[in-house]
Parts: C-alpha cells; structure tokens; sequence
DNA sequence: AATTTCTTTAACTTTTCTTTAAACTTTTTT
DNA sequence: AAAAAAGTTTAAAGAAAAGTTAAAGAAATT
C-alpha cells in the first residue's frame, strides 16, 4: 500500500484529499506546515508528497528544495491560480507535477496514479532514512555520517535499518536477529552482541556521538538523545 | 537538438505552439491529423510528442494507443476543459502529461522541460550515457573509457547499461540476470561473476579506475567515489 | 560445414564475512 | 561486597561469497 504524504494548511482541502485518497487504498498522512511537513518527509517513507505552496512554517518551494536534497520522491504540487511564475520554476527545480487550485478530485486521483506509475519503475527502493546526521541510502546500501561513507556489511546494514525504521524503540536480541537474518532465533547466542560491537566500532571511527544504545536486559535501540 | 511533434488541426494553435518551442532551441514538426501524426511518429525519432485529443482522420485517444504499441516516447495530451473524463483515462493509459486549452505558453514550455528531463534517461535512441570518463553510445554499442574503446559483448553491454542507469545503486546478480538476459534466474550461478571478472579485465586494459564495486552478500554497483 | 566468437560450466583460489570462544567489563542482584 | 547476569571486545576458526582461469558447449559468421 503506497504512503502518501498530503500537505496543505487549509483544513477541509486536507481533508477532502485524505478522503478521496484513502478511498482508492492509499495509506494517507496529513501535514499542515511546512516545517511538519519536512518532519514526515525526513523519514523518507512515502511514495508521493502533494505540497501546498502556500504554508505556515516554511513555504512550500523551501520545502520542496529541502525534500530534494536527499530524496528524489515525486512530489504534486498544489497552488493558487495566480502563482504560475513559482509554479514554472518549481517544475524546473524539482517538482514532478502541479495542480491549480481548485481542481477536481478525478483529476488529483489520476495525477497521483500516474506518478506512483512512473516512480515504480525507475526507483525500486528509493529510500534515504535519515537520523541525526546518519544517512541510509537504501538504494546505495551507503551509510554515511556527516557526508562520511561507512561499509557496512548486509548483516550490519540490516540491523542499522530495524533500529533506524524507529528510532528510539528496544528491540530485544531476538528481534533483531529475526529481522536482520530473517530466521528464527537460536536461543543462546552472543552473535548480536558481536555485530553491535563492530557497528559501533566503525561509527567510532568516523564520529564520538554513540549512535547505538544499550538497554539493559532488553536490548539496543538508536539513542535519541 | 530534441525534436517534438506537434499534432494539433488548429492552425494557429498549432503554428503558435512551432513558435514558441522553436525559439526554445527544439526542433519541431507540425501535423494536423491523427493519420498525419501516426506517419511522423511511426519513424520514431521524436523525443516528445505534443497531441491534441479532437483530431481529423484519427482521434487523439487512438493515435495514442497506437503510439504506445511500440515507443514510450513522452506524449503530453491537449484537451478542451469538457473532456475530463477522457483526459483521466488516457493519463492511465499512457499520457504522460496533459494540459486544458486555452493554456499559458510558459506553462507549456515548464512541461516540455520536464517531460524531456524525465525521458532523458529512459530514451534509448540516440543516447550517449556517460559517467567518470566511461561514454557508452547505446546507438552505436560502443564503450569507451576516455576515448579508447573497449569491446564488449552483448550481454556485457546490458551489464554496463543497467549499472550506467542507476550509479551507485546495488543489483543483485539475480536483477542483473533478468535485465540483461530478459529471463527468469535459475538460482545457483556462477555466471555473473564471470561476465563481470570479464569486463572488469577489460576495462583494466585501458584504466585503473575501478568502475564496478562488489557489494559482498548483495551485489554490485557503478562506484559512485 | 567450418571457423570464430561468445557464453556457460567447472575446478580452484582468494577474499570477506560470520560465528564461536574466551577474557574482560559493567550492571544488577543477593 | 561478592556473586551472578548481561554486555563488550578481541582474536581466530569456519563458512560463505566472490574472483579467476581454462575448457567445453552454443551461437553466430564466414
């Protein structure tokens, strides 16, 4: 089920889209500021972002100039009649599509159709998680701090990913392990332990800050400070 | 220089559309029938093509259709304000884009700008893909790593080219296979890492650079550093 | 039909990653 | 405060993946 990720400041347009939208089986987000909007966007899991121009917090250009920086996620972007200017050069900058407002929710339901269409082929997994100066790109299994590449091996990078898909959340050793190796646990075992260990290790390497936590009788989770 | 057909009966839609892309630096052709339109894209060299929905001879839903059956070149749709319902369908169909006459020529010329950014990748006629000093000219299948040319197969070529598409992306030997033998994966191969040891001695021949990276346990990729 | 070229298979080598084991440290419990 | 439990680290053995080479098998060319 694909996320979308709708932001527009205008309640009941919000709305509307989340209805019309959620009705054809997507998975909807509202966001109702620019700033919020860049929040949802960090994380990097939708599919498609419909971005208002006209927004509290950040406009929607600075928004859109931001979502690029690390994610080439296709983005429909809404506006009031006499913007066009704006509209041009967002069209030029990075945006895939736009709409005057008002528009017909048929029309909105195609566009979407057709950018999800057009996404699938060329970026199969086209995700940049981001944590705190931590970068991975999914596509690129790089992992990267600070700008800094870091190899990783797929064990690594699968554990790197569990933890930075919630940050914040314990994940207990059989948790991890399942999901990293996807296969069940084999009880006692201090694999975990040494693959944390050489995580840890190769962050050292590249900043002081202990990405990695340990909870105590339960597990690890990616500190948050 | 892109060339863009323009297939619109107006005449003066149609001459002031030849006008303002031409001026745009893009070489464009007028057609003012749907057979008309069927003639020119049959010999497939345009890189977009600008099609108005009511047409003589052919409907511009038909020519469409027809285009799709063997070319995917980028087609933006011209439509009245009435015809919403046959717009949605063809953008599911294969429209990449359309627009609601009357429109702003300066929205036109942002959408030709897209439509040709997006395609520039995906349209394989008359395409030099480079990357780092590697040219590969899928016209004439010719590689050449600062102008030496190096000699590769067929299915070394698809290999370049799946990489050359997406660098620094990781592809597991099981999507490498499917890409550049169009064939489903028979598991257990060594096959892969053959072809691959083989370009990588070629290219070796002619640079030290080395342009594909192992990603253990996962893949490989185009290095990106 | 013969020759050349390309692809695949197979045997072997090398590299890299994973796990085990053991010594050590920290935290919690008694 | 000592013992137990949980976590950390290091090094080494083991396993898995990738690299290489040569030869056999297919395709394409001549």
């Amino acid at each position: 089920m694909e996320k979308i990720l709708i932001v527009e400041d205008d309640n009941n347009i919000n709305q509307m889209i989340y209805e019309t939208l959620s009705n054809e089986g997507y998975n909807c987000t509202s966001a109702f500021s620019g700033t919020e909007a860049l929040l949802h966007a960090g994380s990097c899991q939708f599919g498609l972002i419909i971005l208002d121009l006209m927004l509290p917090g950040l406009p929607g250009d600075e928004v859109l100039k931001s979502i690029r920086k690390n994610s080439n996620v296709p983005v429909i972007v809404l506006s009031a009649k006499d913007e066009l200017d704006t509209k041009v050069d967002l069209l030029t900058l990075g945006a895939n599509d736009y709409m005057v407002k008002p528009f017909e929710l048929k029309e909105l339901k195609a566009r979407v159709l057709v950018q999800l269409r057009d996404n699938k082929m060329d970026n199969k997994d086209n995700m940049i998680m981001e944590f705190n100066n931590l970068k991975y790109d999914m596509q690129k299994k790089q992992v990267s701090i600070n700008g800094k590449n870091i190899p990783f091996t797929v064990h690594e990078l699968k554990i790197i990913e569990l933890l930075l898909r919630h940050p914040g959340q314990v994940f207990s050793k059989n948790e991890i392990y399942e999901y990293a190796w996807d296969d069940y646990y084999i009880g006692e075992d201090k694999t975990i332990n040494v693959h944390i260990s050489n995580i840890r290790q190769k962050i050292k390497k590249v900043t002081d800050i202990e990405y990695i936590e340990t909870v105590w009788g339960l597990g690890f989770k990616l500190a948050t400070v």
